[in-house]
DNA sequence: CTGAAAGCGCTTACAG
DNA sequence: CTGAAAGCGCTTACAG
C-alpha cells in the first residue's frame, strides 16, 4: 500500500473512476453488501484496488452518518488514587474488545472542571461515560441532566441526590471488615482516620467501620475520629498525633497512604507495632506490601467492578433500558500491622 | 436549557425556520463570522434561541468538514511502569488546554498490539500520537511509515531503526549518575540487574553505567551483569542471588521494583544496607521513599520531557515542518540504600 | 449585506 | 441487479 501523504481524499472516487462503475457500487463491494450482486470478478477488482491505494473508511464520516462514534469517555476523580490505573486499564481492554476506544479525563475532586469534561466528551459525542465523581456537596447538573435524559452513563460510586445507575465497591462492607478484623484481633481503643472527607466512598467506609463496633457492643469515641480535610501529608501527620496523643490502641485508616503516614508518626512516637498499635489501611496498594511493617488492607475488586460497569455501560449504549445499582465486596489482607494475636 | 432526548439534530433548522432566515444566516451568527451583518436584534434572537434549544455544534460534523478531529492518541508500552500515569496526566492536561482530548491505549511491550493500536488511532483520525515503543526488535511497520509520510507523530524514546523525533530522558546520562554515584561511594564490585532487556531505555541505562565504570579506570565483571528477561517477581529473585553469590557489593537495578526485590533478597541473606552492600534504582517511585530501607534512585523528570514532547508535538499538528531529537538528563536522588560513606 | 449551493466521506433507502 | 439521490451537521466560497 502506498500512502503519500496524510490525505487520502477520494480514494473510493479513484477506484470508481478507475473501474468505470457507480461510487456507491464501490462502497457495497467493499461493505460486502448482501444486497450487492455485483460480478465476482469486479468485486476482486475493486478489493485489490483499495488495498492497492490503502483504503481505509473514514471514521468520522462514519460517525456522522451513524450517529454513533465508537468511543466512551472516562472520568476520574483522582489521579494518584490506587483505583485510577486500574480503572483505566481495564475499561481500555473492554472497550477495545467491542472496538470501542477511550477518552480519557480527570476532575481533580474539581466539579467546576468535572463538569466542564462531562460537557466536553457530550458534546465530542462520546457514546457513553463512566464516570468516578468528584466529591459532593457541589452537585453536578450536567450529570443529573445526562442522567435524566438517559444518556449512558455509569458511576463508580453512588451519587448523593442522583438516581445515576453505578457499580461500586461496597465501602461500607470494607469499614465493617475492618472494624470487626481490629477488634478480633484485640484491639479496644479504636480510632478513625479519613482525609478526603467529602467523598461518599469515605463517608461510607467511616459507616460501616461505626457499625461493626456497635454490633459488637462498642462505640467509637469521637476523640478518636479524624477527617483531615486534605491530602497533605503535613496536616495528616498532625492528625496522627492527634490520635495518638488521645490513646487510640488501633487505628483504621482511609487509604494505605494515609495509613503509612500514620505508621511513621506512630512509629517515631515509639509506638510498637503491632503489638501496641494496630493499622489498617485500605486499597491494599503496592506499598501495603512494600512498607516498613506490611500493612493489613482491604482490596477492591477493580476488575469485577469495572468489568460490571462496562457491561452495563454497554447495554445502555446498544439501547437496553436497564437499571443497574450494584455493590462488590471488598476483600481483606491481613499482614503484619494489625497481628497481635 | 431543554434536552429531553439525546439527539438534537435540526436544531439549526428549526431556528432558521421560526426566525423565517436561512440555515446558513444562523451559523454565521452562531459563529460570530465577521462577514456577518445581521442586525443587532436578529443576532440576539438567533443566540437565546440556540441557549434554549440547548444548541452546541456537532464535534463530530465540524471534524468531518475541517478534517481535523482535536484529538490526539496516546500510547504507553507498560501500565504499570513508573511514568505512565505521570505522561498521562500531562499529556491529558497539556491537551484540554488546547482543547484537544486524548485517546489512550496500551500496547503492553506486545509490537503486534502496537501497530494496531496505531492504526485504530490513525484510521480514527486522530491528529497526532504520542508514543512510548514496545520493545525493540520487531520493527513497527506503520509507525515507520506515519514518519515517513510526515504525520505527527512523537516518541518517548528514539526507536532504534526509524527516523522518529522523541523526547526521551536521557537513559544512558542516567546509568551514568548511577555509575558515578556508586563509585563515590566506595563501592568497588559493581553489578548491574535489568530486567525488560529488550528496551532501549534499560538498554541505555546500561551503556551509561558501564561508561561511568570505564571512565573511572573500572570496568564491570560479566559476572556482575544480568538481565533478566521477565517481570515475574520470582525471575528477578532469582537473579538477585545470583548477583550475590557472585561477591557484588553494589548494584543498579533497572528500576525501583527491581531494587526492592533485589533488597528483600539480599537482606534474606544477611547484607548489611548501605554498609555491606548498595542499591540504587530508577524512577523515585513511591516505594523508593517508602521501603525498608529508603533506596537511592534516579528520577525522570516526566513534567518536562511530556511538556516538549506535546509541544512539538502540537507544532507538527499545527503543519510547522520541525525536527526534535531531545534527551532530558534524570536526576539523582540519595537516600539511606547507598549512604556507606 | 444575505442566502443558495457545494462538499467533507460515508450510508441508506429508492428509482430504474 | 446497479446507480443516482438524499442526508448526517457543519463550513466555505460564491452568487445575487
Amino acid at each position: 500500500m502506498t500512502m503519500k501523504t496524510c490525505k487520502q481524499a477520494n480514494v473510493v472516487e479513484q477506484i470508481a473512476k478507475r473501474l468505470n462503475i457507480a461510487i456507491s457500487t464501490v462502497y457495497a463491494i467493499l461493505a460486502d453488501r448482501k444486497s450487492c450482486y455485483a460480478s465476482q470478478g469486479l468485486k476482486q477488482q475493486v478489493k485489490k484496488l483499495a488495498a492497492e491505494l490503502g483504503y481505509r473508511p473514514n471514521y468520522i464520516a462514519i460517525s456522522l452518518k451513524k450517529g454513533k462514534t465508537g468511543t466512551i469517555g472516562l472520568i476520574v476523580s483522582d489521579m494518584h488514587a490506587e483505583t485510577t490505573l486500574a480503572r483505566l486499564e481495564h475499561m481500555t481492554k473492554l472497550a477495545r474488545n467491542d472496538r470501542y476506544h477511550v477518552f480519557f479525563g480527570c476532575s481533580y475532586n474539581n466539579p467546576v472542571l468535572e463538569e466542564e469534561l462531562l460537557e466536553e466528551f457530550f458534546y465530542r459525542r462520546v457514546d457513553g461515560i463512566a464516570i468516578a465523581p468528584a466529591k459532593k456537596g457541589v452537585e453536578n447538573r450536567f450529570l443529573r441532566k445526562l442522567v435524566e435524559m438517559r444518556f449512558p452513563v455509569m458511576s463508580f460510586t453512588r451519587v448523593g441526590n442522583t438516581d445515576i445507575d453505578y457499580v461500586s465497591t461496597d465501602y461500607f462492607a470494607g469499614g465493617y471488615i475492618a472494624g470487626e478484623h481490629l477488634l478480633k484481633m484485640g484491639y479496644e481503643r479504636l480510632g478513625f482516620l479519613g482525609s478526603e472527607i467529602a467523598t461518599i466512598a469515605v463517608e461510607e467506609r467511616f459507616e460501616g467501620f461505626k457499625r461493626a463496633l456497635v454490633d459488637n457492643g462498642c462505640r467509637i469515641d469521637d476523640s478518636r475520629t479524624l477527617f483531615v480535610d486534605t491530602d497533605a501529608s503535613i496536616a495528616i501527620e498532625a492528625g496522627s498525633k492527634r490520635l495518638l496523643e488521645a490513646g487510640v490502641d488501633a487505628v483504621f485508616c482511609t487509604n494505605d497512604r494515609v495509613a503509612l503516614i500514620f505508621m511513621r508518626k506512630a512509629m517515631e512516637m515509639g509506638k510498637k507495632i503491632p503489638q501496641e498499635l494496630g493499622i489498617i489501611g485500605f486499597d491494599d496498594s503496592d506499598i501495603a506490601r512494600m512498607c516498613l511493617i506490611p500493612l493489613t488492607s482491604i482490596r477492591q475488586k477493580i476488575a469485577e467492578t469495572t468489568g460490571q460497569l462496562y457491561a452495563a455501560l454497554k447495554k445502555k449504549i446498544q439501547g437496553e433500558k436497564i437499571s443497574c445499582k450494584l455493590r462488590i465486596k471488598p476483600q481483606l489482607i491481613v499482614r503484619e500491622s494489625t497481628k497481635r494475636r
